[in-house]
DNA sequence: TTCCAGGCAATAC
DNA sequence: GTATTGCATGGA
């Protein structure tokens, strides 16, 4: 998948300008090849954000949110746990599930302040309200660098059609799965998880996986 | 119009 | 511990 569709680049972040244009989508938002982001506290935590924001929906969706919340200036934690929660409904509902998501980010915020900059370890992240296994290893993935595999619809999407798995595809097997065959390598995750991402995308749902599978 | 997308928490068994 | 359900917009 390397040799075919290249470095990918992610975390997606709007403040990269440069272009790949064989991406589908969008032509912003990727910084192949550049390891060093997220490359400030800003960053760190769109990428959390974003991770909230697109669960259970596309990543056009979700950039619209990020694009509104980012001209307005909403783009820290201090302006989201301050703001009215009306105001931030408003901004973030091309993503959908706009009530409970705009809770979710108000609660975040809050968490993402009281860190003043460190790393939280896995537990405390998934104890905090709005954020399950996809989201909190996607967030030590991409935000902060700790090498733990994200696995999300395309993951297991992916594992369904390729017959090299035989175990149950709940989250944790199949996390357990990847970590296994895998070197324990930050840029590896990082790079396997979204060339997954792409492959997916890009073939579709041809043999008409269930969801959960 | 219908279906589904980079999940999660609450609830029910 | 596992299964089900509500949440909501926007594109195909």
């Amino acid at each position: 998948m390397y040799d075919k569709y290249g470095p990918q680049g992610w975390w997606p972040l709007l403040e990269f300008n440069g272009v790949n244009p064989t991406k589908t989508g969008n032509l912003k938002g990727y910084h192949p090849l550049d390891y060093s982001y997220p490359k400030n506290e800003i960053q760190k935590f769109e990428i959390c954000i974003g991770a909230i924001l697109t669960q259970n929906t596309t990543w056009a969706n979700t950039e619209k949110a990020l694009i509104n919340l980012e001209k307005n200036d909403f783009l820290n934690p201090e302006r989201i746990a301050s703001c009215e929660l009306d105001t931030l409904k408003g901004l973030i509902r091309s993503s959908g599930y706009y009530n409970q998501k705009a809770i979710r980010l108000k609660i975040f915020s809050e968490f993402f302040m009281d860190l003043k900059g460190k790393t939280p370890n896995r537990d405390e992240l998934l104890s905090v309200k709005g954020i399950g296994p996809e989201t909190c290893d996607s967030m030590l993935l991409y935000a902060y660098k700790i090498p733990t595999f994200v696995v999300d619809a395309y993951t297991k999407r992916f594992l369904a059609r390729s017959d090299i798995f035989d175990g149950k595809f709940n989250y944790y097997d199949v996390k357990a799965f990847f970590e296994k065959n895998l070197e324990r390598d930050i840029i590896i995750f990082q790079e396997f998880h979204a060339l997954i991402v792409e492959n997916e995308k890009r073939i579709g749902n041809k043999n008409n996986v269930k969801k959960g599978y």
